[in-house]
RNA sequence: GUAUCCAUAGCUCAGCUGGAUAGAGCAACGCCCUUCUAAGGCGUGGGUCCGGGGUUCGAAUCCCUGUGGGUACGCCA
């Protein structure tokens, strides 16, 4: 539709040329002012004439089409009224036509991009700290594979590391087989906490977990049996929590896994020149930034170096065309570091790699004048994943017993709904922004929340269901029975998904998609509340509920997008 | 100190590749269920777009600068 509107005002338009005139295309905010709109200020400085006169010439020029009912001058701008049948037959067709899988592209024929995200450092409780990695990393894998992409997940474990020296020294002084087989990870949680309390009067117990960590990595096999043990504890918690969330890995191979393949890596570095020594410790030195560490004083390796090695076997193992890491904001020089490394070493893929960063989790004070407190596992200030979803799916039952206490499946849909908002939640501000988490927020299901859109598909379904025609019958339709500004601002909405999509992929941004998916649930209920739908009039009633199927479908994809399930009933 | 991110309504935020009167939600107050799910819709109030310069016909948006806050900066990850 706007390339047919470029292609006609190019036309008149001798001085400039279709893709700046089709960039200049604007739609206006409101109806009012037309579908489309185009500013002649640009054209002002060519001309030498003032935009105005312009726009008033211009609007008189052009010949009117088919598609055009009107044309418009105000100010500086000529606005198109679009033939409002052609609008929507546009808009809704292809929609009508493809259904689910409208705008899914799942060809996977734009090749792979590995997605690093989650990766939690294990032997802790998963916490709401862990879970923007999850949920945005979820997220993006299923925007890039509706954008044509074979996805690969990548949980970067955390399991390797001085932490599990602090656990054995833990272990052996503060707990028991018995207790740990009995509480599984809070008791590791409990034994951790009481080690830092404990380090902090006796220094000695560090360097006791440095000298266990020290054991594992030259292959004790006392030690590498409790630490298999510890990671066997915590794995089993985290798939837990994964099952809940819907998330599946294609791949766990964490830190441990780099352990053996890190050497050569080093070596490489060292043949290509790269490496210096520095106070004992091998380097890398960068431009404007702060130098690489590779290896430590002792010899042993940092996060750098494994994530280096990462780097190049994923690259081998899936030649990917992107590797995305999603992680906290915090690490953002480590990801410079790493990137500039890559690209000394001579490979040219070192663009293909992107770190997408989030802003930070903090948990709200009790006394509202006190700053928000950090997270801290080692201090006990965690607020567990499974608490959290807990208390939703909880406060969901209440709201469905007294708002609809028939409904069948509640514990399902309890689920469905509490996990929902607080995916949503995670995901509906910029991912950079900080994030205060907040009790009496989180569990509010009112306004722009995961419930609303939620409940706006559900309701959507409900029309569908009480109009006894069944979704695939609803097709072809003669559009001129729509003509109301509700049903044509609800079209407009959902015409607009595939370039919302593209425009979150573009920018990694899964908020884009939860803003989306509001205005269309925003749309709906409008027209919901404006536009009786089973009327007795069969054209008019089947041409709303063609607006009806149309939204069933972007909403379930765009709530798919997020990694969030939308029941038919709640 | 250096780098980086952030600053828009009481609160949480959209808008930022420059364009028409700066938009939502929450909170507050008022209205709408004998009609398809009121987890909804409508309305009212609420703004020095952090300050100051600059570029431009035009700046919340771009550039410079100042302020306030977050984060990171060699042997953790």
């Amino acid at each position: 539709m706007k390339k047919k509107l470029a292609n006609l005002l190019s036309e008149n338009i001798p001085n400039l040329d279709k893709q700046t005139i089709y960039d200049l295309i604007e739609v206006p905010l409101n109806t009012s002012m037309g579908d489309y709109a185009f500013p002649c200020f640009k054209l002002a400085k060519e001309l030498k004439k003032s935009p105005k006169i312009i726009a008033k010439e211009l609007a008189e020029k052009i010949e009117k089409v088919n598609f055009i009912e009107k044309i418009e001058c105000v100010n500086a701008y000529v606005n198109f009224f679009v033939d409002k049948e052609i609008l929507l037959k546009h808009m809704l067709i292809p929609i009508l036509k493809q259904g689910e899988k409208f705008g899914m592209d799942k060809s996977k024929s734009k090749g792979n991009i590995v997605i690093d995200f989650s990766s939690p450092n294990i032997a802790k409780p998963f916490h709401i700290g862990h879970l923007r990695s999850t949920v945005i990393g979820k997220s993006l894998y299923r925007i890039f594979e509706a954008s044509g992409y074979d996805c690969i997940s990548i949980n970067h474990l955390g399991d390797w590391g001085t932490q599990f020296g602090k656990l054995i020294v833990a272990y052996k002084k503060y707990s028991s087989k018995e207790e740990i087989e009995q509480k599984g990870i809070q008791e590791l949680l409990r034994i951790y906490v009481l080690f830092h309390e404990e380090a902090e009067k006796n220094p000695e117990l560090e360097q006791q977990a440095r000298d266990y960590f020290t054991k594992m990595e030259q292959g004790d096999e006392e030690t590498l049996e409790l630490w298999r043990w510890f990671k066997k504890i915590s794995l089993k918690e985290f798939e837990d929590v994964y099952n809940l969330l819907d998330v599946q890995f294609d791949s766990f191979n964490g830190e441990a896994f780099y352990n053996d393949k890190m050497a050569p890596v080093i070596q490489e570095l060292e043949d290509k020149n790269l490496i210096k020594v520095s106070d004992g410790a091998k380097i890398v030195e960068l431009e404007d930034m702060p130098p690489c560490l590779i290896t430590k004083r002792d010899g042993s390796t940092l996060y750098a170096t494994r994530d280096i090695t990462a780097a190049e076997y994923r690259k081998e193992t899936y030649n990917f065309e992107k590797c995305i890491y999603v992680t906290a904001l915090q690490q953002n020089l480590h990801f410079k570091q790493l990137f500039e490394v890559i690209k000394k070493m001579g490979y040219e893929w070192y663009k293909d790699l992107v770190h997408v960063p989030f802003g930070m989790v903090s948990i709200e004070s009790e006394d509202k004048d006190k700053p928000a407190q950090a997270i801290a596992t080692r201090k006990g200030n965690v607020i567990l994943l499974q608490d959290l979803l807990t208390q939703a799916i909880q406060k969901t039952k209440e709201i469905i017993e007294e708002k609809n206490p028939t409904l069948e499946d509640k514990d399902k849909v309890a689920m469905q709904v509490g996990i929902g908002a607080i995916i949503f939640d995670d995901m509906y501000n910029t991912i950079i922004k900080d994030v205060e988490f907040s009790w009496t927020k989180v569990l509010n299901f009112d306004g722009e929340t995961g419930p609303y859109v939620q409940y706006t598909h559900a309701r959507a379904c409900s029309v569908l269901r009480k109009s006894k025609l069944a979704k695939h019958c609803i097709r072809l339709v003669n559009f001129s029975f729509i003509t109301d500004e509700a049903s044509i601002n609800l079209a407009k909405q959902l015409g607009n998904f595939k370039s919302i999509l593209s425009d979150a992929a573009n920018k990694y941004e899964p908020s884009i998609i939860a803003r989306y998916a509001v205005n269309v649930a925003q749309a709906f209920n409008k027209f919901y509340h404006d536009v009786p739908i089973l009327v007795d009039d069969y054209d008019v009633k089947y041409s709303r509920l063609t607006l009806v199927c149309c939204t069933i479908d972007i909403l379930k994809n765009a709530l798919y997008l997020l990694g969030i399930s939308a029941p038919t009933q709640m």
